[in-house]
DNA sequence: ATCTGGTATGCGTATATCTCATGACCGTCG
DNA sequence: CGACGGTCATGAGATATACGCATACCAGAT
């Protein structure tokens, strides 16, 4: 009964929990039921004679024996998917970064680094998914992007807890604005003091506070609640209510909407982190993060495709 | 289907068949049948999706998927192993050196290298295995081993045709000599003549023609098969039979054994490699490797006891 | 021809692992 | 406060896996 005896599959399934920070959203993502990934998270547990996630009603956590296990199960996860690749033959998928985003980075920061790295670098295949920051840095953790984007609010802590602490950069400093329509009285004047956001109706993100300015006093009125920020864009535009964006969206609103600074109360600032684990990058990555460090002025991002997309549901 | 779906268990037996060079070696060393060690490996080639073994009849070899893929076996046994030590509380067993030999080495150089290690870097613990050249070889490839030292005969061939290469350095190189019992008409003169070989009674290695003096252009006569050293010079003590040995052997035979060269034929000499892969040796492997570069030259290391005691039947 | 290494495979069984269903727990919301 | 929606745990039963045993097979040495 000794860690050696554990199996492939429960190194892969705990790799994914670690991932999604639930077992439920784990099995769904491996096709599993929830019960057997519990039952595995346990047998793999049994095998390392210590608990390696600590149970709670929102999910799990890793426990210090589980960040441990983790980071093994990482390079060993990597040397299988390796073989996997050298046998069918594909020449060295090193070439390749991983790079996972927040949303809001979704619409300067990666198209821009994407098409300069592909007119600087095309020989670099960059695979990209959304997510959120937890999600995100989980995933850091566990192997399966290389890159994060990640957003950070003041007081500004480290995404997470574990150890080793990630290596994070500041790449973007924005001041939070709102956006109304064109057509609301407030947008007649060049900024909204706070107390006029009073009684507003706000478009949240889908579940959280997101996008309702974060200084109000009040329980504010979610008229909508969207994830994407399109359709977030042209419901403001349509007048159905305001939200909150980073001032590097202000270019890139459809007509109908205006992007306006908050006057009184606390200065709200966002930061958008580049994330890695602090091992050396390959060197693709490295080219990578240069190019989200300091990516073309011009806004070609905006028009042109990214390189590739891959979602991960 | 894909190597993903392996099994540690797979990975375990495919490295102790690389390792030993036949099913039903690596089978009793695991504790299975043979049955389950070919199964093993069958499964674990659909998995790959190839060949990894080509199958002979006196064992198997890798094939050139085989390598690939054992390349990568070996560093995932190694994390899980590693893991295993982390969650006993072990700190770090990186201080700890696996050393292979083979028993010629086994009465100068090893215990004389250990001496001289036990005094000047006490911290760093060996562990040491003795085999046969190709066996060692073999632990090498499948991480088992970090340095190993081997026999070359002339026209010193690499030791195998692997790639990478393993990087070997000449650490002796001897003239084989014959050992003589005392009382025998050959041990009046100080050398012996090609042709006074003939039709003596030979005390050879079980199995090989080893210790044998290998010019002669008869059948020889096998008188006895036996592995051990002492246990030969004895048997040529008591007259049983001549056998070749390594000068270096000279000053260590019992009494009633004398050792002479031979003149006549060609000369013969043999050297001890030290061997290890092509990557970058650990820091106390490096320590050990240079005790036995340049180890003591008084013969302490022939009466004190080694460090540790062998592992692994 | 026989014997002695080696590997492959059919078969029966013990074990492990999945799904389904259910239960317990907790925080949130009406 | 009680229902609900989310979480994880667990018992029962079906299924797949992996083992050992016995045997077949093959090539080389005696």
């Amino acid at each position: 009964m000794t860690v050696a005896d554990a199996s492939l599959t429960e190194l892969r399934v705990f790799r994914e929990v670690a991932e999604r920070g639930t077992l439920t959203a784990a099995a769904t993502a491996l096709g599993y039921t929830q019960s057997a990934v519990s039952r595995q998270i346990a047998s793999l547990e049994r095998h390392c004679g210590a608990e390696l996630v600590e149970r709670r009603h929102d999910g799990v956590r890793l426990t210090a024996a589980g960040q441990l296990v983790l980071r093994r199960v990482v390079t060993v996860l990597e040397q299988v998917d390796a073989v996997s690749r050298e046998l069918a033959g594909l020449p060295d998928e090193h070439a390749t970064v991983r790079l996972g985003w927040i949303t809001s980075a979704g619409v300067g920061l990666v198209p821009q680094a994407l098409a300069a790295l592909r007119d600087n670098h095309p020989s670099i295949t960059v695979m990209t998914r959304e997510g959120t920051t937890p999600a995100l840095v989980r995933a850091l953790r566990a192997g399966t992007v290389d890159l994060a984007l990640l957003a950070s609010a003041p007081p500004y802590r480290a995404p997470d807890e574990e150890t080793p602490a990630l290596d994070v950069q500041v790449l973007t400093e924005r001041s939070l604005r709102v956006a109304v329509p064109a057509s609301h009285p407030l947008a007649r004047k060049d900024f909204i003091e706070l107390a006029d956001l009073h009684g507003q109706p706000w478009i949240a993100g889908s579940g959280t506070a997101m996008g309702v300015w974060p200084g109000l006093d009040e329980r504010p009125v979610i008229a909508h609640s969207v994830r994407d920020w399109l359709a977030k864009l042209h419901l403001v535009a349509a007048g159905c209510g305001l939200t909150t964006v980073g001032d590097s969206l202000s270019d890139a609103v459809p007509p109908g909407v205006r992007v306006l600074p908050v006057r009184g109360g606390s200065h709200e600032h966002r930061r958008i982190l580049l994330a890695k684990l602090p091992r050396p990058l390959s060197e693709p990555a490295g080219r990578v993060a240069d190019a989200l460090r300091s990516r073309r002025s011009d806004n070609r991002g905006l028009t042109r495709q990214p390189l590739v997309v891959m979602l991960v549901p």
